[in-house]
DNA sequence: CCCAAGTCCTGGTTGC
DNA sequence: TGCAACCAGGACTTGG
């Protein structure tokens, strides 16, 4: 699943490839997928318009490009992005294909996603208005215990559901979750209102470490995200909550359990998180 | 058949 | 009692 470190991890790849190349035309669009203009519209929308540096806010990416245009995206659960040059690879699962040209070069942006959980949505003069309304970034934004005592007070739901709520923090997903949950030492059960200033501060820094640690890992490779050159990431083999139910707790050797919150599969150490 | 899980939507509940 | 905020669960999607 492309979290926050998965897609900062595109958005590296991106930067060193994408930048300078002009659109030139549309090969392929999913209108499932599509938002902000009519399938039909998207090809007079952006060609011509030359990419400027890919940005991120929590799991969105951000693509300028010339004249106030902007694309953003969002991998879902199973989207990759590749920038082939040369001939255009074809795969039943591509959903968008944009043609590049750059001093007489030829190249691809395609956006493969085989579940159709992604997101590709087109506005002019910012990114889509629904970044707006995201939390602050879970690793770069400027956030911490105070921050989440106030928005954790009164609320009855597990602190987990709230962790996964993007309006609270951007990027956190259902692995991370997981991790940050267990590196604080907190049931993910736990009503996120119920959380002491001690254990507010641990989680904040939970969070932030684990997600760092996942960037620094470029990203976890358990299931189906793939680099744009094809690479893998290594936090899947550092992950020490999620999915690991049945396994020791590489803290205190108990069996690990999983339960359902907030409708996911949820992994936890019934001896150490409190 | 069930499971995986991003976001969005809906309908019911809670509490001021 | 009214109303907004809150909360849980379903829809969507397809490969394993």
């Amino acid at each position: 699943m492309p979290e926050l470190p998965e897609v900062e991890t595109v958005r590296r790849q991106l930067e060193a490839v994408l930048p300078g190349w002009t659109l030139t035309g549309v090969a392929a669009v999913e209108p499932s997928m599509l938002r902000g203009v009519l399938p039909r519209d998207i090809k007079k929308h952006l060609c011509g318009r030359t990419l400027g540096h890919p940005r991120r806010k929590g799991k969105f990416l951000l693509l300028p490009l010339s004249g106030g245009v902007w694309l953003t995206l969002h991998l879902g659960m199973t989207g990759r992005l590749l920038v082939p040059s040369g001939r255009r690879p074809r795969d039943a699962h591509d959903r968008f294909v944009f043609a590049l040209a750059r001093e007489g070069q030829k190249a691809w942006f395609v956006f493969r996603d085989a579940r159709k959980f992604g997101r590709v949505e087109l506005s002019e003069g910012g990114p889509a208005s629904r970044v707006s309304t995201l939390g602050p970034d879970g690793w770069m934004g400027e956030w911490g215990a105070d921050y989440l005592a106030g928005r954790f007070k009164g609320r009855r739901a597990a602190v987990k559901a709230l962790l996964l709520d993007q309006r609270i923090l951007a990027g956190v997903g259902n692995i991370y979750a997981d991790e940050a949950l267990f590196e604080a030492g907190i049931l993910p059960s736990r009503p996120a209102g119920s959380l002491n200033h001690a254990e507010l501060e641990r989680l904040a820094a939970a969070v932030r470490s684990t997600l760092d640690r996942g960037v620094r890992a470029l990203g976890c490779s358990v299931s189906d995200f793939l680099h744009v050159d094809g690479g893998r990431g290594s936090m899947q083999e550092g992950l020490r909550a999620y999915r690991r139910q049945g396994l020791a707790c590489t803290r205190c050797g108990a069996t690990m359990e999983r339960t359902i919150i907030a409708g996911r599969g949820t992994g936890y150490c019934p001896c150490c998180q409190r």
